[in-house]
RNA sequence: GCGGCUGUGGUUUAGCGGUAUGACAGAGGCUUCCCAAGCCUUUAACCCGGGUUCGAAUCCCGGCAGCCGCACCA
């Protein structure tokens, strides 16, 4: 039984991560999150949000899971996201139809099906397992198809990255912001792929929670203001050249910018930032790294890319974060369907004065001399040079016919205006997280089973404990209320204490059946960091035990602000020995 | 999607033509009981659909799911 499997194991018993659709069977490729799931997965993404969004002030915007044609045209999804497929109409195997040819034609895999379909039949390509005949290619499109309203409806997709909807809400969040850059926006939230076929549980489903940045920056200043605060963060880097030689490098930000392996501040500081959100909720630094993608799996547009990945018992080196430089890709691609200028005006630091020719053809004078073509004319002329149309009858072709123009009807002038600025299309940096995988990552890498000694009477012996052990902010139980014995007298006081750390905010579960043995190793398998017993004692002096997850220590204190006590321990970082007496 | 292997209470497991074994977990109770103790009671399963058969968890077919490989994906 590896690692995968008990931490799957666990999850699902204890309320986790359940497969989706169960009762009819399941399906490949959805999860659902259990109670302790769900609480873990949102602690989670509350700490994202409280460093991209209240910390570097990205603020959250919500755009729809379902998509128009355009937005994905733009994207590339609807014509890049698909593979074309070919099967073997004897053993049904199936390829991608573009390798098959790929021996008889360079950049195959630009053709079109009807393109390859022709390649394979001419050049009579079989089934390079069966030797049999080729079925007809055609595309399998990663994207979920919908139709959006009734009858024949309206093409829409499910959304196959959260990203869309921040480039396409580009113009107004720059208006929102004030149009400075830099800028950013962020969106946690569901996108789909129809996987051909998921496995590896959480790893890859075919609907998965992604919290995405996109920033917007300036192209020609990627640097950073607050570098300096991650410079000496020492790091797992997997640069291009490591992969080369095949070992991995430890350094600091600081220094990977100074030899240049990473290609600007911008993206080093978002490196720094990605580790300390991951280190935070609870990913061992130790099986952590940032791999730079080589140069030729990189997009063709993107400048540098680092994944994230996680070491992982079964599945070895796992992405949970890509963090990209996209350029001006995005903006440029729905500039371009859409029909609009997506730039934002940069003003210079100095007005520079510039001279330029102008021509200033009199359009009164052209639209009735020429009509239809006067348009045409006008463009003609613009494109001349000083001599030319110096000229008393100015020549001009359009389509392919010479047209002479009376020389008094053009005026041109060399003019020196001043520019403050000029509109420049951001650059985006875009940091991607995959929450699904960071959540199994952080199970797995808080899994942990230690022996004990027993306390069997006479009896020396050593048992297994299963700990998980979660960082005390991401904790789906923080505190388990534990009668020592299902006594009315014991019930009461605990059930009060129950309710009074529930006022003050805390994530507590209350236990009363079973033995206490049993109740502290059920409280450690979900990792619940403190529990607070109530004994007989407590009847006498008004003392209750906390007891901690890690150490299996015990204190002794007061129930009278117990909470406050409790609330230090999960979130001021109090010292577990300053919470009371040792026992 | 293809091929191979597999599918039994919540988890794990025995049975492989005669309605199912055990463990752990769960629930209730007893025991002033602080690290899965004990005792009593108790809940709970043959993946789904079809076929063969007097009778199917068991054999056959199909579906679904899991694992491995291919392909795909990051």
């Amino acid at each position: 039984m590896d690692k995968y499997e008990q931490v799957i194991e666990l999850a699902k018993r204890r309320g986790f991560l359940w497969n989706s659709f169960e009762l009819y069977g399941g399906t490949a490729g959805f999860y659902d999150y259990g109670p302790l799931g769900s609480t873990l997965k949102r602690r989670i993404e509350q700490i994202w949000r409280d460093l991209y969004v209240i910390h570097e002030g990205y603020m959250e915007i919500e755009t729809p899971t379902v998509g128009i044609e355009d937005v994905f045209v733009a994207s590339g999804h609807v014509g890049g996201f698909s593979d074309p497929l070919c099967e073997c109409t004897k053993c049904g195997e199936a390829f991608r139809a573009d390798h098959l040819v790929s021996h008889i034609m360079e950049g195959a895999d630009a053709l079109s099906n009807i393109e390859l379909d022709r390649l394979i039949r001419e050049h009579m390509v079989k089934c390079p397992e069966c030797k049999g005949d080729l079925g007809e290619a055609y595309e399998f499109n990663l994207m979920f198809k919908t139709l959006i309203g009734p009858g024949t409806g309206r093409q829409g997709y499910m959304r196959p990255e959260t990203a869309q909807g921040m480039f396409v809400d580009f113009l107004r969040l720059a208006r929102f912001y004030r149009e400075k850059l830099p800028f950013g926006a962020t969106q946690i939230g569901k996108s789909y792929r129809n996987e051909i076929s998921p496995r590896q549980g959480v790893i890859r489903l075919r609907e998965f929670t992604q919290a995405e940045a996109e920033i917007f920056i300036d192209p020609v200043d990627k640097s950073h203001p607050n570098i300096k605060r991650f410079a000496d963060t020492e790091l797992n880097l997997y640069s291009d050249a490591a992969q080369e030689r095949g070992s991995m490098d430890k350094m600091t930000l600081g220094q990977a910018l100074e030899q240049g392996i990473i290609a600007h501040e911008f993206l080093a500081y978002q490196i720094g930032l990605t580790n300390l959100f991951l280190t935070r909720v609870g990913i061992a630094p130790d099986r952590l790294r940032f791999r730079q993608h080589k140069k030729d799996e990189m997009a063709h547009y993107a400048m540098d890319c680092w994944d994230a990945e996680v070491s992982t018992d079964r599945f070895g080196w796992v992405e949970i974060v890509g963090i990209a430089d996209r350029t001006n890709y995005d903006l440029s691609a729905h500039a371009a369907v859409s029909k609009t200028e997506l730039t934002i005006y940069r003003e210079y630091p100095e007005p520079k004065m510039v001279t330029r020719f102008v021509v200033k053809p009199d359009m009164g004078k052209l639209g009735p001399l020429f009509k239809g073509k006067a348009k045409m004319v006008a463009e003609a002329l613009k494109a001349l040079p000083k001599e030319e149309l110096e000229k008393e009858e100015i020549k001009v072709r359009v389509d392919s016919e010479e047209i002479a123009i009376p020389g008094d009807i053009v005026e041109f002038a060399e003019e020196t205006v001043k520019v403050s600025g000029e509109n420049i299309v951001p650059h985006v940096v875009e940091p991607s997280f995959g929450i699904d995988r960071i959540f199994y990552a952080v199970m797995e890498h808080s899994f942990d089973e230690e022996a004990v000694s027993s306390a069997e009477e006479g009896e020396e012996g050593e048992e297994n404990r299963i700990v998980m052990r979660f960082m005390n902010e991401v904790a789906p139980v923080q505190v388990a209320i534990l009668p020592l014995l299902t006594r009315e007298e014991l019930i009461v006081p605990a059930k009060d204490i129950e309710s009074r750390l529930r006022e003050r905010g805390l994530l507590v579960s209350y236990d009363d059946s079973g033995t206490i043995g049993r109740r502290y190793r059920r409280n450690d398998e979900i990792g619940t960091p403190y529990c607070v017993t109530i004994d007989y004692d407590t009847l006498k002096d008004m003392t209750v035990t906390i007891r901690e997850r890690d150490s299996m220590k015990q204190v002794r204190t007061p129930v009278e602000g117990i909470e406050e006590v409790l609330y230090g321990l999960m979130y001021r970082g109090r010292e577990f020995q300053s919470a009371g007496k040792a026992l």
